[in-house]
RNA sequence: GGUCGCGUAGCUCAGCUGGAUAGAGCAUCUGCCUUCUAAGCAGACGGUCACAGGUUCGAAUCCUGUCGCGAUCACCA
C-alpha cells in the first residue's frame, strides 16, 4: 500500500504542479488525528511553491480519485491525513488469515548465520549476567530464523586456563573428595564453591606475606597457592595424566549443572566448541598472515598487527614464546567454524560491551586476512547487568545466581496466582508448570524489552513486576483470548481456511488492531536487521494494549450479528497467534489459562 | 589522558531513515467486576528530552563542544 501511495502521490504532483518529486514521506497518522497514513507536505515545498495546506488539499483530492482504497482525507498544517477504506483493512486481514506462519519470511538460500552466545567459564555457576547473554543470543537467533536466515547456534566453552586450575587446586586441597553425588550439590555450584575457596585462601596468604614485610604487589605474585595453580596449568598443558583426569571430572560436573540451567532457561545449541580444542588454532593463520605482510614480528619474536591507520592501536597476536593469546584463538575459531559449516556467510557474537575493542580488532584482522565473510560479522554487544551496589562479583559472592533467580520468579508467580485463584481444575503439576512459564516470562521479558546496548539495573529487593509492560501481562492477554476461543468452539484446523464473511463498517478498535497486526512482518525484519529483541517486545506490548482496549469496549461473543461475531473471533485468534509467535521469538511460552 | 557507549517524568523504559501538542509502565490519586478471566480498562497528576552552540521550514533525533556515569586502552580471557 505504501508503495502505491508514494507512486500515486508523485503522479499527483506531476499532474497538478508539473514537478517530479524525488521522494515522498509517509508516516502513520498520529492517534489524535483522523486518518491512517499521513503524507508530509513540508519536504515538497522545495519543489512546489505554495501554501502547504492548499497543496495537501489538492493532492488529497487527486488521490481520492486515483486510489480506490483512500476513502477520506483531511489536511492539518502540512500534513495530509488519508483514511483508508474498511474494505482495504478487511481485505488485508483476510490475507493475514490465509498465511501459514504470519510474520515469518520465506527462507532464503543466501547463506547461514552462526550465532554465538553464553560461552561461560567452567569454574563457576551461571549468574544474571549470563542470563541476559543467553536470552539475547537465543532470541536473536530465533529472530534471524524468522527473517528467513538459516541459523546455527553455538557457544565456546572456556574450559581451560588458570581460573579452572584454581577451582581444581582448591578442591584438591580442601574438598576431601566431595562430589555432586556425595553432597547433593549441583556440579557447577560445587565447583564454584572451590573457586571462591581458592580466592579466600589466596587472600589470606597475601595478607600474611604482607605482614611479613613483602610489598603487596610481590605478595600477590608470590602467594604459594597461586604458584601451585600456575604449576597445575603447566602440568595440564603438558598433558599430565592426573591433572587432566581431575580436569575432566570437574568439568563434567559443571557441564551437567549448566545443562540443567540451560534446560530451565529454555535455550539450546546446535554445536559446541571447547576452548581446550580451539586454543591452539590460529597459530598457523598467524604464520600465513606474517607471510602476507598483515602481521609483523618484533625483535623478541612476538607477532603484532599495526592498526594505527585504522584508528586503533597495535595488538599482539602471538606471544614471544610462540604461545597463543585470546586473539589468536578467536581468529582460529572463526576460521574453523566456517570450515565446519561452509554455508556460513556471517557470524554474530553475543558478548558484553566490555569486549567492544577486542571484537573491533578481531573483525578488522579477519578482514585484512581476506575472508569474504568478515564483512558480515557482528558483535552483539550488550550492557552489563548491575546491582544497586554496583557490579556483580563472583569471587565476592555478590552475584544473582541464575537458578535461584528462576526459582524465585516461579515462586512469585505462584503467590500471585494463588491470590487470584483462577486455576480451579488444574492439577498440581499443571499449576507448577504454569508458575514456571509465568515466572520465566516475567524475567525474560524484563530483560529483553530493554535495548541490548543499555545497561540494566537489577534490584533483587524489588521483585520484577507482573503488571503493566511485563511478560505476564502479555501472557494474560493470550490466555484470555484462548478462553474466548474455547467458548466459541474455535476450530484451529479451519483457522484461516474458512472464508470469513466480512461486513461494513469496521469498528475503530478493530481497525486499529488490524493496522497493528499488519506491521508485524516488518517488525520481525527490522528486529533481525538491528539484532534487537527489544523491538519485538515493544511491538507485542503495543498490540496487546490495543487488544485489551478492544476487549473492554467491544463485545465479542455477545455480539448478535453472527458475521460480526465471527470476524471478531477470528481477529482475536490472529492476535493470539501473533502474540504466541512474537513471544516464541523471545523464547517465552504462553499459557492457555492463568 | 586516548577511544567507545550511555544521559528522556520520582523510578524503569519507548520514541523508525529529522516532522504535528515528547509516549508507556511502576508509584500517587479517581472511576469501572449482575456482560467474553480486574495479572484488565478509562482518566488525573507528573518533562528546560544532561548543558551550550550549530545545520534546517522543522531537532529528543544530525554535527561540534562541555559536564556526568560506565567500559576499554595487558605477551589476562
Amino acid at each position: 500500500m505504501e508503495h502505491e501511495l508514494i507512486r500515486k502521490t508523485k503522479e499527483a504532483v506531476i499532474a497538478l504542479f508539473g514537478v517530479e518529486l524525488p521522494s515522498v514521506e509517509l508516516q502513520p497518522t498520529r492517534k489524535d488525528f483522523e486518518g491512517d497514513i499521513t503524507v508530509v507536505i513540508f519536504p515538497m515545498l522545495r519543489f512546489v511553491k505554495g501554501n502547504p495546506e492548499k497543496i495537501g488539499e489538492a493532492i488529497g483530492n487527486h488521490l481520492i480519485g486515483a486510489v480506490p482504497e483512500v476513502s477520506r482525507f483531511n489536511v492539518i498544517k502540512g500534513f495530509l491525513n488519508l483514511t483508508l477504506s474498511d474494505e482495504y483493512y478487511l481485505e488485508a486481514f483476510s490475507r493475514i488469515l490465509a498465511e501459514e506462519e504470519y510474520g515469518k519470511a520465506p527462507s532464503q538460500d543466501k547463506g547461514a548465520v552462526m550465532v554465538e552466545y553464553s560461552s561461560p567459564n567452567t569454574n563457576k555457576p551461571l549468574h544474571l549476567g549470563h542470563i541476559r547473554n543467553n536470552l539475547l543470543g537465543y532470541s536473536v537467533a530465533e529472530i534471524l530464523k524468522a527473517s528467513g536466515k538459516k541459523v546455527y547456534k553455538t557457544q565456546i566453552i572456556n574450559d581451560r586456563g588458570i581460573h579452572i586450575c584454581k577451582s581444581m587446586l582448591a578442591w584438591q586441597k580442601f574438598g576431601e573428595g566431595i562430589t555432586p553425588e556425595s553432597s547433593g550439590l549441583k556440579g557447577d555450584k560445587l565447583v564454584g564453591n572451590y573457586y571462591v575457596a581458592f580466592d579466600k585462601a589466596y587472600k589470606k596468604q597475601v595478607d600474611e606475606l604482607v605482614k611479613q614485610g613483602r610489598s603487596r604487589e610481590e605478595a600477590e605474585q608470590q602467594a604459594p597457592i597461586l604458584l601451585e595453580a600456575q604449576e597445575m596449568l603447566r602440568q595440564w598443558e603438558a598433558g599430565d595424566k592426573e591433572v587432566v583426569s581431575l580436569w575432566k571430572t570437574m568439568n563434567s560436573w559443571v557441564y551437567k549443572g549448566f545443562e540443567e540451567t540451560y534446560a530451565r532457561l529454555g535455550v539450546d545449541f546446535d554445536r559446541l566448541y571447547y576452548e581446550s580444542d580451539t586454543y591452539l588454532l590460529g597459530k598457523e593463520v598467524v604464520e600465513e598472515g606474517l607471510r602476507k605482510g598483515v602481521f609483523y614480528r618484533k625483535d623478541d619474536g612476538s607477532v603484532w598487527i599495526d592498526l594505527t591507520e585504522d584508528g586503533l592501536d597495535e595488538k599482539i597476536v602471538l606471544r614471544a614464546d610462540g604461545t597463543a593469546v585470546y586473539m589468536t584463538q578467536d581468529i582460529g575459531t572463526a576460521i574453523q567454524r566456517v570450515k565446519d559449516f561452509p554455508d556460513i556467510s556471517g557470524m554474530v557474537y553475543t558478548v558484553g560491551n566490555e569486549q567492544d575493542y577486542h571484537f573491533k580488532v578481531l573483525f578488522l584482522i579477519l578482514k585484512k586476512l581476506g575472508f569474504t565473510w568478515a564483512d558480515h560479522l557482528y558483535h552483539l554487544s550488550y550492557g552489563m547487568v548491575d546491582l544497586p551496589e554496583g557490579k556483580m562479583k563472583s569471587r565476592e559472592g555478590t552475584v544473582v545466581d541464575a537458578d535461584d533467580l528462576i526459582e524465585d520468579m516461579a515462586q512469585t508467580a505462584e503467590e500471585i496466582s494463588r491470590e487470584l485463584g483462577k486455576l480451579d481444575g488444574y492439577s498440581e503439576e499443571e499449576k507448577k508448570e504454569l508458575y514456571r512459564i509465568i515466572g520465566l516470562g516475567a524475567l525474560k521479558y524484563f530483560i529483553l524489552k530493554v535495548d541490548p546496548k543499555k545497561r540494566i539495573l537489577f534490584n533483587p529487593e524489588e521483585s520484577v513486576d507482573f503488571q503493566g509492560n511485563t511478560g505476564p501481562f502479555i501472557q494474560y492477554t493470550y490466555a484470555r483470548i484462548q478462553s474466548i476461543l474455547r467458548k466459541a468452539n474455535f476450530d484451529k484446523e479451519k483457522f484461516g481456511k474458512n472464508s470469513t464473511k466480512y461486513r461494513n463498517p469496521i469498528h475503530p478498535k478493530e481497525r486499529e488492531l488490524v493496522k497493528q497486526l499488519l506491521v508485524y512482518p516488518e517488525v520481525v525484519q527490522e528486529a533481525a536487521e538491528q539484532f534487537s529483541p527489544a523491538l519485538i517486545a515493544n511491538y507485542t506490548y503495543d498490540l496487546v494494549k490495543e487488544f485489551n482496549s478492544f476487549y473492554q469496549q467491544v463485545s465479542i461473543l455477545g455480539e448478535e450479528d453472527l458475521k460480526v461475531r465471527d470476524f471478531r473471533v477470528h481477529l482475536s485468534a490472529v492476535v493470539a497467534e501473533v502474540i504466541r509467535s512474537a513471544f516464541a521469538l523471545l523464547g517465552i511460552q504462553v499459557p492457555d489459562r492463568m
